[in-house]
DNA sequence: TTTGATACGTTATAGTATAACAATCAATCG
DNA sequence: CGATTGATTGTTATACTATAACGTATCAAA
């Protein structure tokens, strides 16, 4: 399992994305769900990077590879990873990251940096209980949270500029 | 003040357009700022819903009362609203919806209706705390909070059914 | 009067997302 | 086997959201 929070700029990668495949594989295979060719190869270009990537950049790269492809192709293949939760959607961006526990459903926490992209999740229940007795409250009942938080990864923090 | 939570479908709207449009001239007089005729105007189409409105649906608007406007224009209106706090963005919907706070500065919390639109916002100090905590557990250092919650008002929710 | 700052007008274009319909393929059934 | 069905992908066109770039008007300070 991927360890919670900001990746070291150096960590192994490719064990990240490895990990990520298997488990994605084996979470559909349970499901009944079609992990086909092109949605195993946009997931894998989602979790190329710790960081949301926009539909049209994932575009970009899977045209490179194989020809013409054009937008249905690659936002039908971000719509099935959403609906089987194996990547999540970041409004504040219009973009998309993999989530590194898929098999758990969740509305996790995003902290997203402004200054490389990088983005962590965390899944903080006690955050979402709060949410929800604000929602009670009002006599509102909820769907869906989300949460994106915006600032500076521990690497583009900058002492002495707290919100540069 | 407009009270905080959901509005009576029948409330007397008219009282918080005018005491949303009144602080803000009050607000604008204090810090300098230039509410000008087209911006006053975007913030009345903004606060003539409960409803987060998109900057399309505002600007069909504005033409309707003035011919010939172009994007740039409504989305400068917006920009300054935003500057100002008079106005939020709800990222999850690419629309602006009223500040019913503006005097004071803060990441509110949105509830959405996904049935009516109506939106709700509140202001939980203790939310923001602890989306703070777990931002220096990453040592992440926050700039913005967004949170957008999503689900059913009070008048659209079902008994019976708790996630339409 | 010149200058600089601010707001607004105008045109074009970039970036994000979906509708609608055709083609393909595999599984099933008469 | 041939037909039917459902799921997936291909293809074309279009809708929706947002900004770049440059020109004009106004006003106040120098
Ligand atoms: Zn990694
Ligand atoms: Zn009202
Ligand atoms: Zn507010
Ligand atoms: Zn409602």
């Amino acid at each position: 399992m991927t360890t919670p929070g900001f990746h070291d700029p150096v960590h192994d990668h490719e064990r990240c994305l490895a990990e990520a495949l298997q488990e994605a594989e084996q979470l559909c295979r349970d499901r009944g769900a079609q992990l086909t060719p092109v949605r195993r190869r946009v997931l894998e270009l989602v979790w190329s990077e710790h960081r949301p990537q926009g539909a049209y950049e994932l575009l970009e790269q899977l045209q490179a590879e194989r020809g013409r492809v054009a937008p249905p192709t690659v936002y039908r293949a971000l719509d099935f990873l959403l609906a089987q939760g194996l990547i999540h959607r970041i409004e504040s961006l219009n973009a998309f990251v993999g989530c590194p526990r898929p098999s758990h459903v969740h509305n996790g926490q995003f902290f997203i940096c402004e200054a490389c992209g990088a983005t962590a999740e965390l899944s903080d229940p006690g955050l979402a209980e709060r949410i929800d007795r604000s929602a009670a409250a009002l006599g509102f009942a909820v769907n869906q949270r989300i949460v994106e938080v915006r600032g500076h990864c521990p690497d583009c923090s900058i002492q002495g500029s707290p919100n540069p």
